[in-house]
DNA sequence: CGACGGGACGC
DNA sequence: CGACGGGACGC
């Protein structure tokens, strides 16, 4: 989205190209906000509750502007007073524009209130900006997307920059989210880098952080419009995505809190410490965990500015997606003990025909001269693919922008984009060799699983900088093996997918499209029982207390040994978990609460990851030891915690009477998931099929899924963490997990997770 | 290992 | 009514 950059200046009739404003622009599809409904929401809160959390925040953006009592201002809660309008700041405007050059621009996304064009108090000239004013954010929110680096003016010398103005996402109640991005690559491009966190939400904006000759700082930030995306990104891409061409991969986090500049306090109360700002859309159902071993007392961030420095992650850094990072980038050649040593080994097929092209790393940039990834020939595919399929097109290189341009769609495959796609699309669907493009996101786990186990070589990243042509390797070995090793349903309809996609390549793309369809119903179908399943054996789980939390080796390597045979398992676990119960399974703050299992719930361990701290300021901030965001506002969260842990006391008694499940150590979700697959290896096997198969005929009623990112975003919270924690376990060796199998499967599962969203949930 | 973009209204 | 001063995180 941003820097998309209609190079065109002098043509102002490039634009009117949006006739969709107002109303239905859903259907247009700049943007591929699948899974929305429109603001068709009352302009206030009926729900006297208070905005509801488990729904709420399924809003899009500008979603509910009731003013917030926040500092100062008047505290009417309705938005009629405090929101009649919307006021977005543009920048890059020619100091020579008029009004009458401007205005049209923004009328065709709304209403125009008011054009104010900025000139300096004393010369009178134009300082090349301007403040539009719309009567809604939801017309301004769609100006910020239509044209936001999108449009450059007659005469401007660059895309106009359109954002709000100072002050009024705090006075319209809006939040964005914003991550800090390290170790991009220097010469990465805006564009590259909105491709790489696409998948897990709508970009609302990148901005690379440059030097004063335009180079690449290496870091930048990225901003998605709801919170579980940027969760989402951060638990699928810290640590584990590494661009082509550098030695460490991403650090993803959420942006400190801009430092605010005196003066920009105008709109509102910009800054001002706690008490402010809007509030969070939290997920919750969350329940209070007994041990809950505030990670970080006393000594977070004692110093100034950066409360949520790496550095100071504390203990539960380990848990953190970033300490699998570590382990990830880990030397290729770092002595990583495959405890399990030789014996599972022969499922894994050996390395022998382990070349398998395909499963490159990087999606957008396998090839060396191109580094400009050409998206539009995978958007062929997704386009071809066909409106109906919409949830199919994977959310990965789609950009909004240019599904909108059907133009860019040959009609046929040409040689070119058929490389493409082998090499981007087909290497993120974790593609076996011979086998064609497998669309089973389940598995990505499973290569983890297996590979974490068997495989002692972990790709050598240079290879992927020099040979782009072909990132063989480890991972197709790991998911041919954990395939042969298990065979669920789940699986076999993966593999059917798998073997049918195969077809469609050679195929027309009409074709293709058609399979994909089917494919994902099948993926659907399996999803769900994938879901049920793994539910029960949460079930299952709750009731057979672990018999030890902390293996030795040699338990461990027992462990392993099942693990092999039950990767099957734990894949399921991993990809059902969100879908499952989420407040079950990922109590997490991120999790969303709706549909529980009362019977699941209650031995539903929870843990708050927010802590409260001090800014030097005075101020009070709250930091998780998890995201390692931090907020000025208290994290609903945070008080809902506080106020189940009360509720935990009362309720105690009761709670004992059932299993609980609460681990010793467990003071972070990435533990218990951990704990939990690691369970699920321990059991028998035969208990396990016939747990699944009961399962998957139960049919249980799916619990539904509030909202569609919270899947994404769970999902991806659960599988990173869990991975990573096993990569700690004492029988895996997570340092050997190659980070690009590692991201690859994440992220084709994320995808999945976001085809199956329409199944599973509405 | 990199931290915020040119410009920022006025009652 | 009062009206732009002061200084500019810290790893």
């Amino acid at each position: 989205m941003p820097s998309r950059s209609s190079e065109s200046p002098m043509n102002h009739h490039n634009h009117h190209r949006n006739p969709n404003y107002r109303s239905g622009f859903s259907g247009g599809g700049y943007h591929y906000h699948n899974q929305h409904r429109p603001f068709n929401s009352p302009p206030n809160n009926p729900p006297g509750g208070g905005g509801g959390y488990g729904s709420g925040h399924q809003m899009p953006l500008s979603g509910q502007k009731r003013g917030f009592p926040s500092s100062g201002r008047g505290g009417s809660p309705d938005n009629t007073d405090n929101s009649t309008f919307a006021k977005l700041f543009v920048g890059s405007v020619p100091r020579t524009a008029r009004e009458e050059d401007i205005r049209p621009l923004f009328e065709e996304h709304g209403n125009v209130i008011e054009v104010a064009l900025i000139k300096d108090k004393r010369t009178g000239q134009q300082q090349g900006c301007c403040f539009i004013k719309y009567a809604t954010c939801e017309e301004a929110d769609r100006a910020i997307r239509a044209l936001h680096n999108q449009y450059t003016l007659p005469g401007g010398m660059g895309p106009i920059q359109v954002r709000y103005a100072d002050g009024e996402r705090e006075r319209l109640g809006t939040v964005e989210h914003k991550l800090f991005v390290g170790s991009l690559n220097k010469q990465a491009t805006e564009k590259e880098v909105e491709e790489i966190f696409s998948p897990y939400g709508r970009v609302e904006d990148v901005y690379i952080m440059r030097d004063e000759l335009k180079q690449s700082r290496g870091c930048g930030f990225v901003k998605f419009s709801h919170r579980d995306m940027a969760v989402s990104a951060i638990n699928s891409l810290n640590g584990i995505y590494l661009m082509r061409g550098c030695d460490q991969p991403l650090t993803v986090r959420f942006a400190d809190p801009k430092r605010p500049r005196v003066g920009e306090a105008r709109g509102g109360p910009a800054f001002g410490g706690p008490g402010f700002g809007p509030r969070s859309q939290a997920p919750l159902g969350v329940r209070p965990a007994p041990n809950f071993g505030e990670p970080m007392s006393g000594h977070v961030p004692p110093n100034a500015w950066h409360p949520m420095s790496p550095r100071n992650l504390g203990p539960s850094s380990q848990s953190s997606p970033r300490g699998f990072g570590g382990n990830l980038v880990a030397r290729p050649g770092a002595p990583t003990m495959p405890s399990t040593t030789g014996a599972p080994l022969g499922l894994l097929g050996g390395p022998a025909n382990g070349s398998l092209p395909g499963l490159s790393v990087l999606p957008s940039s396998t090839s060396q001269q191109n580094f400009n990834p050409s998206v539009p020939q995978v958007q062929a595919v997704g386009q071809k693919i066909s409106p109906l399929q919409k949830p199919l097109q994977s959310p990965q290189h789609l950009p909004p922008s240019h599904q909108l341009h059907p133009q860019q769609i040959p009609p046929t495959y040409s040689q070119p984009q058929t490389s493409q796609i082998s090499v981007q699309q087909l290497g993120q669907l974790q593609i076996p060799q011979s086998s064609g493009p497998s669309f089973s996101q389940p598995l990505p786990s499973q290569q983890l699983f297996g590979l974490s186990s068997q495989l002692p070589i972990s790709q050598p990243q240079g290879q992927q900088s020099t040979s782009s042509a072909a990132p063989q390797q480890t991972p197709l070995n790991l998911q041919q093996q954990a395939v042969s090793a298990t065979t669920t349903q789940q699986q076999l309809s993966a593999l059917t997918v798998r073997q049918q996609l195969l077809q469609p390549l050679q195929q027309s793309p009409s074709h293709l499209a058609q399979m994909l369809s089917q494919q994902t119903q099948t993926l659907q179908a399996s999803f769900q029982s994938s879901q049920q399943a793994f539910s029960h054996l949460q079930q299952q789980l709750h009731l057979m207390q672990p018999p030890s939390q902390n293996m030795t080796q040699q338990q461990s390597s027992q462990a392993t040994k099942q693990q092999l045979q039950w990767t099957g398992a734990a894949s399921q676990v991993a990809t059902s978990i969100p879908a499952t119960s989420p407040a079950a399974l990922a109590p997490s703050t991120t999790s969303a609460a709706s549909t529980v299992p009362v019977s699941v719930q209650a031995a539903v361990p929870s843990t708050c990851n927010w802590t409260e701290h001090t800014s030097p300021e005075g101020y009070k901030y709250y930091y998780n030891s998890v995201t390692g965001e931090s907020r000025w506002e208290k994290p609903e969260e945070l008080t809902l915690f506080e106020q189940q842990q009360q509720q935990k006391q009362q309720n105690q008694q009761q709670q004992q009477q059932k299993p609980s499940v609460q681990q010793p150590q467990t003071q972070t979700q990435p533990h218990m998931q951990v704990l939990s697959a690691q369970q699920v290896s321990q059991t028998p096997q035969g208990q396990l099929q016939t747990q699944l198969r009961h399962q998957q005929q139960l049919q249980v009623q799916q619990p539904s899924l509030s909202s569609p990112y919270q899947v994404s975003g769970v999902f991806g919270h659960q599988s990173v963490q869990e991975l990573a924690g096993y990569g700690q376990l004492p029988a895996a060796a997570g340092s050997v997990i190659d980070p690009a199998s590692f991201q690859q499967g994440v992220r084709s599962v994320q995808d999945w997770m976001w085809k199956s969203k329409p199944a599973a949930g509405t």
